[in-house]
RNA sequence: CGGGAUGUGGCUCAGCCUGGUAGAGCGCUGCGUUCGGGACGCAGAGACCGCUGGUUCAAAUCCAGUCAUCCCGACCA
């Protein structure tokens, strides 16, 4: 492709209302054009970079014996009635009616689709299994898009679902998936990690997230420095230290705080460690009053707290609702004489005695809490966040926390929608049984943003060989029609014909800013085609990841091209 | 939904406080000089100053409303 035809238009300067690095290096590339909030237009460029990450990824699919289809955005509400999600899914599904009245969404995810799908056509065991994907736009109404392609409304998404007749079944299309995945990852140039993740109230037995590493990633992960745990921070769990069984205490005794609401200013005011404190948090659970306890130096995991539940709606309670189930204003709850439906201790409580905690009265906490004697409780559970402190739950290793982009999601569902939808076939005795199924995704806009903020420099993108709209570019530094601008035609043709997707950057441009506009757009290979070179016989190239520069003979150019070709790959762990 | 901020040529922004001819840089068009890391000169084109209403002789500027965009939060008692 000759740049002077493109529509790629490059930017010095980022528009005011982008943040990070890959919204703005993206749009300054000519990539993408904001829309609207959180939707984008992508240009040319920006749309070979997403159509090259979704051709890997469809490879791995296929490979892995799933099969592409194609599935409608709009999709009806009676199906998510069905499912039972039109009621639970929030505001974040969009939703419309039609001239007639009937009620429409558009598709943030096609669980409801697939299975209206394979329903009415799978109905023996001879046609299990089946594992079928699409590369497709979804919608969901974010409730604060940012980020630009990290995290937009509208976005390209890889969804793909599996059934099987069985729970083994379903286990071996999930590995062939998490497979495909790490495959798909590797191929693509990115440094990755695989975690284990949380896989909400519905979900089976487990799930994975694979982690872009990045700083500016959403996500904590926790990853254990000395075996292979790595997990979601949501998800990971905590290895509890061994400790005796604590003794009684005296009896409880309250003491006036006033004006103390938090922990720390409790503790203060007593003089004790936040350690000793039992924090009492007071939520609405489907609209019940619960309550957790978790040591006053510790972080409640909301994730943890929903699951134990089993509800769908979990949200802090209102001051109102504080004062209605404690008798008391936000600051002073305790676990004695709550008014709630389940009141459930972290793990860790069980470890101690003699706590402080508030009182259910204001300005006043209580000392010598004995929650055995004083509490009573729903039961113990593992409710708290895991730590930079804390061990290994595998190993007893260091933790330590990183940051990541989640960029695919592989997790069983189970028989949650073949049984709302009545997915049904006949097995070998004639009987009638629900699919299992999995389900697995990743966010392909995500990716070509993850891969950015990832990989980029002052001067602009680095793109992996196999993401970048064009492997190579060859920057002509002649004038049209003279000698330099015939030999860079020329060798732009020759690595046409090696197979090598480049671009010629043969606009009538200064070189310095063709040499500006190939680092901001991230060519991996750059050629420069010069009157300094040919002199010598030579033709510039630059490998964009490491700046590092070369001369490459005229003379057996394709050779010498190849092994250069080889030796940037391989910068990037890339095979062949 | 709460808090904060911003809307002025395609882009980045100044002007607003203290009302009176709409500005700069980049980009764009033409000509000339340049030509290996975002060149220079000259001449140009391009603006319902987000929208609606109000105050005023007069509004980009003051007031009210509204829309949009961005940031923080929407959880730790």
């Amino acid at each position: 492709m000759k740049l002077s035809k493109m529509y790629a238009p490059t930017l010095k300067e980022a528009p005011g209302d982008a943040e990070v690095v890959s919204h703005k290096l993206l749009t300054r590339a000519g990539m993408i054009r904001k829309l609207t909030s959180g939707i984008y237009s992508y240009l040319p460029l920006g749309l070979k970079a997403l159509n090259k990450v979704a051709d890997i990824i469809r490879e791995e699919m296929n490979r892995a014996g799933a099969q592409e289809v194609l599935m409608p955005m709009v999709q009806p509400g009676d199906l998510w009635r069905e499912s039972g999600r039109w009621e639970v899914y929030g505001k974040e599904l969009l939703r419309f009616e039609d001239r007639h009245g009937r009620d429409y969404c558009l598709g943030p995810t096609h669980e409801e689709v697939i299975t209206d799908l394979v329903r009415g056509e799978v109905k023996s065991y001879r046609q299990l299994p089946l594992n079928l994907y699409q590369v497709q736009t979804k919608f969901r109404d974010e409730i604060r898009p940012r980020f630009g392609l990290m995290r937009g409304r509208e976005f390209v998404m890889k969804d793909g679902y599996s059934f099987d007749r069985d729970e083994a079944g379903a286990e071996a299309s999930y590995r062939g998936m998490y497979e495909a995945y790490q495959k798909a990852f590797s191929r693509l140039g990115m440094r990755f990690r695989a975690v284990e993740a949380d896989s909400g109230p519905i979900g089976g037995s487990y799930s994975h997230e694979f982690m872009v590493l990045a700083d500016t990633g959403e996500d904590t992960i926790a990853v254990c420095q000395g075996c292979e745990y790595a997990a979601n921070l949501e998800k990971a769990e905590v290895k509890l230290a061994e400790a005796p069984t604590p003794a009684s205490c005296p009896a409880l005794e309250q003491v006036s705080t006033p004006g103390m609401h938090t922990v720390e200013e409790v503790a203060g005011f007593l003089k004790i460690a936040p350690a000793r404190i039992v924090k009492t948090l007071l939520y609405m659970a489907d609209g019940q009053p619960v309550a957790a306890l978790v040591r006053g130096d510790r972080e409640l995991n909301e994730v943890k707290f929903k699951n134990l539940l089993g509800v769908i709606d979990l949200t802090l309670a209102t001051p109102e609702q504080v004062q209605a189930i404690s008798g008391a204003p936000v600051g002073f709850a305790g676990p004695q004489g709550l008014k709630v439906t389940k009141l459930y201790a972290d793990n860790e409580l069980k470890l101690g005695n003699d706590w402080a905690a508030g009182a259910n009265a204001a300005d006043a906490h209580v000392l010598r809490l004995d929650l055995t004697r004083d509490a009573k409780l729903t039961g113990y559970a593992e409710l708290r966040t895991i730590t930079q402190d804390d061990p290994c739950p595998r190993c007893g290793g260091r933790i330590a926390f990183t940051k990541g982009i989640e960029v695919g999601h592989v997790f069983k569902l189970g028989l949650k929608y073949s049984k709302a939808l009545n997915a049904k076939f006949l097995d070998e005795a004639g009987k009638e049984q629900l699919m299992v199924m999995g389900c697995y995704g990743i966010g392909v806009s995500r990716i070509v943003a993850a891969c950015i903020e990832q990989n980029h420099d002052a001067d602009g993108i680095r793109f992996p060989p196999p993401v970048a709209p064009f492997e190579a570019a060859v920057l002509s530094l002649g004038k049209a029609g003279d000698e330099v601008s015939a030999k860079a035609e020329e060798i732009y043709a020759l690595l046409g014909r090696l197979g090598v997707e480049t671009v010629l950057d043969d606009r009538d441009e200064r070189p310095g800013v063709k040499f500006k506009d190939a680092d901001l757009c991230g060519w991996p290979m750059q050629l420069t085609i010069g009157g300094k070179g040919l002199a010598e016989g030579v033709v510039e190239a630059k490998d964009r990841r490491t700046g590092e520069k070369s001369k490459l003979p005229l003379d057996g150019f394709a050779e010498a091209f190849a092994a250069w070709r080889r030796q940037v790959r391989a910068g990037w762990g890339l095979e062949d």
